[in-house]
DNA sequence: CCGGATCTGA
DNA sequence: TCAGATCCGG
């Protein structure tokens, strides 16, 4: 038996709104811990992984570890039936092959139930080693999303350098080229709008902008980001959920780091 | 070497939106008196005409003539990474192939440089002959932007008549006609929603709306637009640009001026 | 001036 | 159906 309320739905459904242009299905694992989701993108290039701990629910009743395969996309669908104030309630029976989505309304007028099947999907659970990061930049969300869409329409890849100065985002492409700098500054009048960088030593690795941009789809989710850098390993994007956990996402590198060995 | 400092960005952004559907490449020019462009649309049909005056840059530095051959699209979608409060600086040096533009958020915590390769465009640039038009008019721009939008639905040219009285647009098509009279009144609560009509002789001339309509991409830059008519003549149609310039849209009359000639 | 929502075109 | 542009509200 699996029973977990969320007062605040819209959390649920905007964490829909961050997994689901990377990822068509994907098992949801459920146990005391909290509930939980990792999964590589379509093409095998990037992975996230989310938290909601159990602590974050109003309720929350998992009598045995489940894990619940869902096509994203339909989940999606359900949730968009879900108003943004609405308590969002998942119910599945211990070995159902259903999940039961429950919609209260806050004044409670409204009472939805939406029924999906699950489906069987070959779970690759990676351990992710916590690792030690050369470098870990955090900005406000909104500052690092309008940057990645920047840069793509100029080129297609971003080289992301820390120096204990800043972060620089470049880019080049067939017009030109581009290079966007955030200097460190935590003379802000709100927390959320500081750019902190620690910084062990310098680094600077090129990734793909198309994943990026992707990442970014988990703005709504935080005020701020945290960009986790080490040569040779992936980057690791990660909005914390107030409360509650965190979405991370993992991009490996291009190897091609230097600039002047872009073919074409 | 060309320095130019632009405290208030988003004009620039906002002359390119002017200018792009236009014209597809061009030669900016740069020269102690300012800032200009001059390029025929991508059908020689229309002529477009840009002044940003040196005085109105926070700083100018343009050590010798310069004619910077451009790709507008490109330039736009530069344009577009700054931010709307951005200051935006032009720099190039003297013989390089590049030219860059300098973005810096209003705090100074986030600056970009964007280079973008510069090209060779045959330049033709005509003489203007300032000439003594028999009408013109002043009007609020977004009232002129909306009566282009308007008869462009119902036809594609549009007859300008002006008389003592007011200004007329009037269009003809398959489903019908449509006239369009504005009255000259000054007796408005802001200057800038006044029309006001100088008239030495009466004139009436046909354009094609599919140029009006882009001329009007113009609007976010001034509240008033001006139309100077003359038969003969090409029509001006001018928004200044507050403390800086203008920008100046010259299309020549269809030859058919009397409606019932037109064929189909 | 920015963010959200809505509406429209591709 | 999705992404872009525009409009409105904070």
């Amino acid at each position: 038996m699996l029973e977990l309320r969320l007062v605040q739905g819209s959390l649920l459904k905007k964490v829909l709104e961050a997994i689901k242009e990377l990822v068509t299905d994907a098992n949801f694992d459920c146990s005391a811990t909290g509930f939980s989701l990792q999964a590589m993108d379509s093409s095998h290039v990037a992975l996230v992984a989310l938290l909601l701990r159990s602590e974050g629910f109003e309720h929350y009743r998992c009598d045995r570890n489940l894990s619940m395969g869902m096509n994203l996309n339909n989940v999606s669908k359900m949730l968009k039936c879900a108003g943004n104030d609405d308590i969002i309630t998942l119910k599945a029976d211990d070995g159902s092959d259903t999940i039961t989505f429950m919609f209260e309304s806050p004044n409670q007028d409204k009472i939805a139930d939406f029924e999906m099947k699950l489906m069987d999907i070959d779970s690759e659970h990676l351990g992710i080693p916590e690792a030690e990061y050369h470098a870990i930049v955090k900005m406000p969300s909104t500052e690092f999303a309008r940057i990645c869409k920047d840069l793509s329409s100029i080129g297609d890849t971003v080289v992301i350098s820390v120096t204990k100065e800043g972060v620089k985002f470049s880019t080049r492409g067939d017009i030109g080229t581009a290079n966007i700098v955030c200097r460190q500054n935590t003379t802000v009048d709100k927390p959320e709008e500081a750019t902190i960088i620690e910084m062990q030593e310098p680094v600077s690795l090129t990734f793909a902008l198309r994943y990026m941009n992707s990442f970014t789809k988990a703005t709504p989710l935080s005020s701020t980001v945290t960009i986790s850098l080490s040569s040779e390993l992936p980057v690791v994007v990660e909005y914390k959920i107030a409360d509650m956990g965190y979405i991370r996402y993992y991009l490996a590198p291009k190897i091609e780091d230097d600039e002047d060995m872009k073919p074409e």
